[in-house]
DNA sequence: CCAGTTGTCTTGACTCGTTCAAGAAAACAG
DNA sequence: CTGTTTTCTTGAACGAGTCAAGACAACTGG
Protein backbone atom coordinates (compact mmCIF):
# COMPACT_ATOMS: atom_id res chain seq x y z
CA UNK A 1 0.00 0.00 0.00
CA UNK A 2 1.15 3.24 -1.23
CA UNK A 3 1.93 5.81 1.89
CA UNK A 4 0.15 8.91 1.91
CA UNK A 5 2.35 11.18 0.25
CA UNK A 6 2.01 8.95 -3.10
CA UNK A 7 -1.21 8.98 -2.93
CA UNK A 8 -1.25 12.97 -2.70
CA UNK A 9 1.10 13.13 -5.65
CA UNK A 10 -1.36 11.17 -7.50
CA UNK A 11 -3.90 13.30 -6.58
CA UNK A 12 -2.14 16.32 -7.57
CA UNK A 13 -0.84 15.12 -11.06
CA UNK A 14 -4.52 14.46 -12.00
CA UNK A 15 -5.38 18.01 -11.26
CA UNK A 16 -7.59 17.42 -7.99
CA UNK A 17 -7.26 19.01 -4.76
CA UNK A 18 -6.03 16.77 -1.49
CA UNK A 19 -8.42 15.92 0.62
CA UNK A 20 -9.00 13.42 3.69
CA UNK A 21 -11.89 11.99 1.64
CA UNK A 22 -10.51 11.49 -1.62
CA UNK A 23 -6.80 10.46 0.14
CA UNK A 24 -8.82 7.44 2.21
CA UNK A 25 -11.16 6.87 -0.95
CA UNK A 26 -7.56 6.14 -3.08
CA UNK A 27 -6.30 4.28 -0.52
CA UNK A 28 -9.53 2.21 0.02
CA UNK A 29 -9.50 1.27 -3.41
CA UNK A 30 -6.20 0.13 -3.62
CA UNK A 31 -6.68 -1.78 -0.69
CA UNK A 32 -10.08 -3.34 -1.71
CA UNK A 33 -9.43 -4.25 -5.48
CA UNK A 34 -12.88 -5.07 -6.90
CA UNK A 35 -15.23 -3.61 -3.95
CA UNK A 36 -18.53 -1.92 -4.25
CA UNK A 37 -19.16 1.76 -3.41
CA UNK A 38 -20.74 0.46 -0.32
CA UNK A 39 -17.45 -1.39 0.86
CA UNK A 40 -15.60 1.33 0.45
CA UNK A 41 -17.94 3.67 2.15
CA UNK A 42 -17.30 1.31 4.98
CA UNK A 43 -13.07 1.36 4.56
CA UNK A 44 -13.26 4.93 4.14
CA UNK A 45 -15.30 5.47 7.43
CA UNK A 46 -13.33 3.44 9.11
CA UNK A 47 -10.04 5.35 8.14
CA UNK A 48 -10.77 8.83 8.96
CA UNK A 49 -14.37 8.77 10.46
CA UNK A 50 -17.84 10.06 9.32
CA UNK A 51 -17.93 10.68 5.73
CA UNK A 52 -21.15 11.27 3.66
CA UNK A 53 -22.15 8.90 0.88
CA UNK A 54 -22.48 11.64 -1.68
CA UNK A 55 -18.57 12.07 -1.10
CA UNK A 56 -17.60 9.17 -1.30
CA UNK A 57 -19.64 8.80 -4.92
CA UNK A 58 -18.26 12.06 -5.76
CA UNK A 59 -14.98 11.15 -5.30
CA UNK A 60 -15.24 8.14 -7.24
CA UNK A 61 -16.53 9.54 -9.95
CA UNK A 62 -13.56 12.27 -9.90
CA UNK A 63 -11.19 9.66 -9.68
CA UNK A 64 -12.34 7.75 -12.38
CA UNK A 65 -13.03 10.52 -14.99
CA UNK A 66 -8.96 11.12 -13.84
CA UNK A 67 -8.24 7.79 -14.93
CA UNK A 68 -6.82 7.04 -11.68
CA UNK A 69 -9.27 4.17 -10.77
CA UNK A 70 -11.39 2.16 -13.24
CA UNK A 71 -14.95 1.36 -12.95
CA UNK A 72 -16.71 -1.95 -14.04
CA UNK A 73 -19.57 -3.26 -13.50
CA UNK A 74 -20.59 -6.87 -14.09
CA UNK A 75 -24.19 -8.14 -15.11
CA UNK A 76 -26.02 -8.39 -11.91
CA UNK A 77 -23.71 -6.59 -10.03
CA UNK A 78 -23.35 -3.37 -8.27
CA UNK A 79 -20.57 -1.12 -9.40
CA UNK A 80 -16.95 -2.05 -8.01
CA UNK A 81 -13.65 0.03 -8.36
CA UNK A 82 -10.18 -0.74 -8.92
CA UNK A 83 -6.97 0.69 -9.16
CA UNK A 84 -5.25 -0.51 -11.56
CA UNK A 85 -5.01 1.36 -14.84
CA UNK A 86 -2.83 1.54 -17.39
CA UNK A 87 -1.99 -1.65 -18.65
CA UNK A 88 -5.18 -3.98 -20.35
CA UNK A 89 -6.02 -6.75 -18.33
CA UNK A 90 -9.80 -7.94 -18.16
CA UNK A 91 -11.73 -10.11 -15.28
CA UNK A 92 -12.99 -13.41 -14.65
CA UNK A 93 -16.37 -13.43 -12.98
CA UNK A 94 -17.37 -16.32 -10.52
CA UNK A 95 -21.20 -17.43 -11.72
CA UNK A 96 -21.47 -18.63 -8.20
CA UNK A 97 -20.04 -16.24 -5.40
CA UNK A 98 -19.40 -13.09 -7.47
CA UNK A 99 -15.64 -12.94 -6.58
CA UNK A 100 -14.01 -11.09 -9.31
CA UNK A 101 -10.18 -11.49 -10.23
CA UNK A 102 -7.96 -9.93 -12.72
CA UNK A 103 -6.49 -11.52 -15.93
CA UNK A 104 -3.96 -10.59 -17.95
CA UNK A 105 -4.90 -10.21 -21.65
CA UNK A 106 -4.99 -13.00 -23.71
CA UNK A 107 -2.63 -12.02 -26.98
CA UNK A 108 -0.85 -9.46 -26.31
CA UNK A 109 -0.87 -5.92 -25.32
CA UNK A 110 -3.72 -4.49 -26.90
CA UNK A 111 -5.54 -7.48 -27.88
CA UNK A 112 -9.25 -8.40 -28.96
CA UNK A 113 -9.20 -5.00 -30.68
CA UNK A 114 -10.14 -5.99 -33.68
CA UNK A 115 -13.56 -7.05 -34.56
CA UNK A 116 -14.32 -9.13 -37.28
CA UNK A 117 -16.45 -6.79 -38.65
CA UNK A 118 -16.70 -3.25 -37.07
CA UNK A 119 -20.04 -2.24 -38.75
CA UNK A 120 -17.98 1.50 -39.76
CA UNK A 121 -17.45 2.10 -35.64
CA UNK A 122 -13.97 3.29 -34.48
CA UNK A 123 -13.43 1.71 -32.19
CA UNK A 124 -10.67 2.93 -29.09
CA UNK A 125 -11.76 -0.25 -26.55
CA UNK A 126 -12.23 -3.96 -25.70
CA UNK A 127 -13.65 -5.26 -22.79
CA UNK A 128 -13.52 -8.67 -21.89
CA UNK A 129 -15.38 -10.33 -19.08
CA UNK A 130 -14.97 -14.36 -18.46
CA UNK A 131 -17.88 -15.80 -16.51
CA UNK A 132 -16.89 -19.23 -15.09
CA UNK A 133 -17.01 -20.54 -11.33
CA UNK A 134 -13.60 -19.73 -9.01
CA UNK A 135 -11.81 -22.45 -7.24
CA UNK A 136 -13.59 -22.49 -4.32
CA UNK A 137 -16.91 -22.84 -5.62
CA UNK A 138 -15.72 -25.45 -7.89
CA UNK A 139 -18.06 -28.88 -7.00
CA UNK B 1 -40.15 -11.43 -38.94
CA UNK B 2 -41.35 -15.14 -38.24
CA UNK B 3 -44.89 -15.61 -37.79
CA UNK B 4 -47.04 -16.26 -34.76
CA UNK B 5 -47.08 -20.22 -35.20
CA UNK B 6 -43.24 -20.09 -35.20
CA UNK B 7 -42.82 -17.93 -32.19
CA UNK B 8 -45.63 -20.19 -30.41
CA UNK B 9 -43.70 -23.31 -31.41
CA UNK B 10 -40.25 -21.77 -29.86
CA UNK B 11 -41.94 -21.26 -26.44
CA UNK B 12 -43.34 -24.54 -26.15
CA UNK B 13 -40.18 -26.10 -27.11
CA UNK B 14 -38.72 -24.53 -24.02
CA UNK B 15 -41.61 -25.83 -21.99
CA UNK B 16 -43.30 -22.33 -21.50
CA UNK B 17 -46.82 -21.61 -21.59
CA UNK B 18 -47.95 -20.13 -24.94
CA UNK B 19 -50.13 -16.54 -23.90
CA UNK B 20 -50.73 -13.41 -25.46
CA UNK B 21 -48.05 -11.51 -23.72
CA UNK B 22 -45.18 -14.00 -24.27
CA UNK B 23 -45.94 -14.14 -27.62
CA UNK B 24 -45.36 -10.27 -28.23
CA UNK B 25 -42.63 -9.78 -26.39
CA UNK B 26 -40.83 -12.61 -28.34
CA UNK B 27 -42.13 -10.99 -31.15
CA UNK B 28 -40.84 -6.99 -29.74
CA UNK B 29 -37.10 -8.44 -29.12
CA UNK B 30 -36.69 -9.75 -32.77
CA UNK B 31 -38.08 -6.89 -34.20
CA UNK B 32 -36.07 -4.13 -31.58
CA UNK B 33 -32.62 -5.93 -31.39
CA UNK B 34 -30.82 -4.28 -28.43
CA UNK B 35 -34.30 -2.68 -26.92
CA UNK B 36 -34.40 -1.91 -23.76
CA UNK B 37 -37.02 -2.79 -21.51
CA UNK B 38 -39.45 0.21 -21.77
CA UNK B 39 -39.33 -0.16 -25.52
CA UNK B 40 -40.15 -3.64 -25.24
CA UNK B 41 -43.26 -2.61 -23.12
CA UNK B 42 -44.06 0.07 -25.88
CA UNK B 43 -43.87 -2.14 -28.44
CA UNK B 44 -45.71 -5.41 -26.83
CA UNK B 45 -48.33 -2.21 -25.87
CA UNK B 46 -48.78 -1.18 -29.62
CA UNK B 47 -49.24 -5.24 -30.57
CA UNK B 48 -51.66 -6.49 -28.26
CA UNK B 49 -53.18 -3.39 -25.76
CA UNK B 50 -52.67 -2.69 -22.35
CA UNK B 51 -50.04 -5.26 -20.67
CA UNK B 52 -48.35 -4.80 -17.29
CA UNK B 53 -45.16 -3.75 -17.07
CA UNK B 54 -44.48 -6.20 -14.53
CA UNK B 55 -45.82 -9.20 -16.75
CA UNK B 56 -43.43 -7.61 -19.09
CA UNK B 57 -40.11 -8.28 -16.91
CA UNK B 58 -41.61 -11.26 -15.67
CA UNK B 59 -41.73 -12.96 -19.44
CA UNK B 60 -38.11 -11.50 -20.54
CA UNK B 61 -36.62 -13.28 -17.41
CA UNK B 62 -38.46 -16.55 -17.98
CA UNK B 63 -37.65 -15.96 -21.75
CA UNK B 64 -33.85 -15.26 -20.49
CA UNK B 65 -33.80 -18.41 -18.47
CA UNK B 66 -34.97 -20.82 -21.36
CA UNK B 67 -32.47 -19.36 -23.53
CA UNK B 68 -34.49 -17.81 -26.12
CA UNK B 69 -33.62 -14.62 -25.11
CA UNK B 70 -30.00 -12.58 -24.43
CA UNK B 71 -29.95 -10.04 -21.64
CA UNK B 72 -27.14 -7.19 -22.24
CA UNK B 73 -26.42 -4.61 -19.99
CA UNK B 74 -23.55 -2.47 -21.15
CA UNK B 75 -22.09 -0.11 -18.52
CA UNK B 76 -24.35 3.28 -18.17
CA UNK B 77 -27.12 1.57 -19.55
CA UNK B 78 -30.58 -0.63 -18.56
CA UNK B 79 -30.99 -3.99 -19.44
CA UNK B 80 -31.27 -4.86 -22.78
CA UNK B 81 -32.45 -7.65 -24.92
CA UNK B 82 -31.69 -9.39 -28.16
CA UNK B 83 -33.19 -12.75 -29.71
CA UNK B 84 -29.97 -13.76 -31.59
CA UNK B 85 -28.94 -16.38 -29.23
CA UNK B 86 -26.62 -19.81 -29.67
CA UNK B 87 -24.14 -18.19 -31.97
CA UNK B 88 -21.46 -16.45 -30.22
CA UNK B 89 -21.40 -12.96 -30.96
CA UNK B 90 -20.34 -10.02 -28.92
CA UNK B 91 -21.59 -5.93 -29.27
CA UNK B 92 -20.03 -2.80 -29.91
CA UNK B 93 -21.24 0.76 -27.93
CA UNK B 94 -21.52 3.50 -29.10
CA UNK B 95 -19.79 5.96 -26.45
CA UNK B 96 -21.59 9.09 -27.67
CA UNK B 97 -25.05 7.87 -28.60
CA UNK B 98 -24.98 4.43 -26.76
CA UNK B 99 -26.36 2.51 -29.76
CA UNK B 100 -25.58 -1.19 -29.89
CA UNK B 101 -24.43 -3.14 -32.95
CA UNK B 102 -23.64 -6.64 -33.59
CA UNK B 103 -19.98 -8.10 -34.12
CA UNK B 104 -19.27 -11.46 -34.95
CA UNK B 105 -16.67 -12.81 -33.13
CA UNK B 106 -13.29 -11.98 -34.08
CA UNK B 107 -11.16 -15.61 -34.45
CA UNK B 108 -13.30 -18.15 -34.77
CA UNK B 109 -15.95 -20.40 -33.17
CA UNK B 110 -15.18 -20.07 -29.53
CA UNK B 111 -13.02 -17.00 -29.30
CA UNK B 112 -10.50 -15.84 -26.62
CA UNK B 113 -12.37 -17.97 -24.16
CA UNK B 114 -8.71 -19.36 -23.33
CA UNK B 115 -7.33 -16.49 -20.64
CA UNK B 116 -3.40 -16.20 -20.23
CA UNK B 117 -4.07 -17.35 -16.32
CA UNK B 118 -6.87 -18.49 -15.32
CA UNK B 119 -6.61 -18.06 -11.63
CA UNK B 120 -7.73 -21.37 -11.19
CA UNK B 121 -11.41 -20.46 -12.62
CA UNK B 122 -13.26 -22.65 -14.45
CA UNK B 123 -14.55 -20.50 -17.78
CA UNK B 124 -17.52 -21.15 -19.90
CA UNK B 125 -18.22 -18.11 -21.25
CA UNK B 126 -16.27 -14.64 -22.67
CA UNK B 127 -18.27 -11.59 -23.29
CA UNK B 128 -16.47 -9.03 -25.13
CA UNK B 129 -17.62 -5.25 -25.52
CA UNK B 130 -15.98 -2.75 -27.40
CA UNK B 131 -16.37 0.66 -27.05
CA UNK B 132 -16.29 3.24 -29.82
CA UNK B 133 -18.37 5.48 -32.08
CA UNK B 134 -20.81 4.75 -33.93
CA UNK B 135 -20.66 5.80 -37.41
CA UNK B 136 -22.98 8.47 -37.49
CA UNK B 137 -21.82 10.17 -34.38
CA UNK B 138 -17.90 10.18 -35.65
CA UNK B 139 -17.27 14.09 -36.17
C1' DC C 1 0.92 34.98 5.99
C1' DC C 2 -3.84 36.33 4.77
C1' DA C 3 -8.03 36.87 2.24
C1' DG C 4 -10.61 35.55 -1.98
C1' DT C 5 -12.09 32.23 -5.05
C1' DT C 6 -13.05 27.97 -6.54
C1' DG C 7 -14.04 23.48 -5.99
C1' DT C 8 -15.52 19.90 -2.49
C1' DC C 9 -18.26 17.96 1.31
C1' DT C 10 -22.76 17.57 4.04
C1' DT C 11 -27.50 17.00 4.32
C1' DG C 12 -31.64 15.50 2.75
C1' DA C 13 -34.79 14.62 -0.64
C1' DC C 14 -35.69 12.31 -4.84
C1' DT C 15 -35.59 9.55 -9.33
C1' DC C 16 -35.74 5.45 -11.93
C1' DG C 17 -35.21 0.62 -13.08
C1' DT C 18 -36.39 -3.32 -11.08
C1' DT C 19 -38.49 -6.53 -7.74
C1' DC C 20 -41.93 -8.30 -4.21
C1' DA C 21 -46.61 -9.84 -2.84
C1' DA C 22 -51.42 -11.20 -3.13
C1' DG C 23 -55.21 -12.16 -5.64
C1' DA C 24 -57.64 -12.74 -10.28
C1' DA C 25 -57.32 -14.88 -14.64
C1' DA C 26 -55.98 -17.94 -18.14
C1' DA C 27 -53.56 -22.17 -20.16
C1' DC C 28 -52.84 -26.92 -20.23
C1' DA C 29 -53.82 -32.04 -18.62
C1' DG C 30 -57.01 -35.52 -18.04
C1' DC D 1 -65.47 -29.60 -19.25
C1' DT D 2 -63.23 -29.31 -14.73
C1' DG D 3 -59.26 -28.82 -11.84
C1' DT D 4 -54.64 -27.57 -11.10
C1' DT D 5 -50.90 -24.84 -11.98
C1' DT D 6 -48.74 -21.10 -13.91
C1' DT D 7 -49.06 -16.44 -15.33
C1' DC D 8 -50.92 -11.79 -15.40
C1' DT D 9 -52.69 -7.53 -12.85
C1' DT D 10 -52.45 -4.21 -9.42
C1' DG D 11 -50.12 -1.60 -6.34
C1' DA D 12 -46.53 -0.98 -3.29
C1' DA D 13 -41.76 -1.20 -2.13
C1' DC D 14 -36.68 -1.35 -2.65
C1' DG D 15 -31.97 0.20 -3.48
C1' DA D 16 -28.25 2.14 -6.16
C1' DG D 17 -27.30 6.22 -7.71
C1' DT D 18 -28.30 11.34 -8.58
C1' DC D 19 -29.73 16.27 -7.84
C1' DA D 20 -29.64 20.62 -5.32
C1' DA D 21 -28.40 24.15 -1.93
C1' DG D 22 -25.62 25.69 1.36
C1' DA D 23 -21.51 25.17 4.59
C1' DC D 24 -16.81 24.45 4.33
C1' DA D 25 -11.96 23.68 3.13
C1' DA D 26 -8.01 23.74 -0.27
C1' DC D 27 -5.28 26.24 -3.51
C1' DT D 28 -3.79 31.02 -5.49
C1' DG D 29 -2.42 35.61 -5.71
C1' DG D 30 -1.31 39.58 -3.14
Amino acid sequence: MPIATDLEQSLRSAALRVTRPRVAVLSAVQTHPHADTDALLQAVRADIGEVSHQAVYDVLRALTGAGLVRKIEPQGSVARYESRVGDNHHHVVCRSCGVIADVDCATGDTPCLTASNDRGFVIDEAEVVYWGLCPTCLP
